[in-house]
DNA sequence: CCGTATCCCGGTGGATACTG
DNA sequence: CAGTATCCACCGGGATACGG
């Protein structure tokens, strides 16, 4: 199944440009901007880093989340596990090609928003 | 109030930058990747829309969140919200200069994800 | 037509403790 | 070091009813 999502579309027609319930850009959409997937992305996308270094560089994320959120952006394809039966055990974590297509046009919407969040936040 | 934060360190390069967790920009991620935030922008990026119209076109929000959603970002100064005190009475929101920076890079993303979305859910 | 006012549920996400 | 396992608080969000 194929689902069109007319973006540029100008007027909701009868059954075009609509965001329908059903679709399976909601689930994607909701994975990409969940609360910490973003980050995730975002801190991925400069390069492969272990568990510990994520943990530490998005200040904030419990072990939960962090362990949910990475199993399912890589169930999703999205970034790639490494792990080392070594002990201590060493894994990496790096963005796939399909991550780093998504990460590349977060990041544009990141430098935006840290170049004007203190207007927003502080406006109000 | 105006909160002080290093730009620079938002977005980290290779070495150790953080995504610190007191940070404004996670106020305004949140905001805008909400459940509902992203495809309110969506829809009012190519051009006005009324309430009801916003409500039939973003199909499954409620009253609540449509009004709560928009009241926020009518209070960032994202939206614009302009009512005709007519019986029944109108109101129109469009986006301002600032919410159309935002959807204007949110286009790509939801393009990219409009594409892909079914090899991501499909393939799992 | 365009909302606001309540009530309430479910699941996200946090804290903590434990393991290979 | 890199996770799992529980427990639980909180609030985003839905349903419904009502008001300007």
């Amino acid at each position: 199944m194929s689902v069109s999502f007319d973006i540029s579309r100008t007027r909701p027609g009868l059954s075009g440009g609509k965001y329908p319930a059903d679709c399976p850009t909601r689930t994607v959409l909701t994975q990409i901007t969940s609360r910490w997937g973003v980050l995730i992305l975002l801190a991925l996308e400069s390069g492969p880093l272990r568990w510990g270094e994520l943990h530490r560089e998005i200040e904030g994320i419990s072990e939960k989340m962090l362990a949910s959120t990475l199993r399912t952006f890589a169930a999703d394809g999205i970034v790639d596990r490494q792990a080392q039966a070594t002990i201590p055990p060493r894994v990496d974590y790096s963005l796939t090609e399909r991550g780093h297509e998504i990460a590349a046009r977060l990041v544009p919407l990141m430098d935006w928003i840290a170049d004007n969040a203190d207007d927003i936040v502080g406006g109000r």
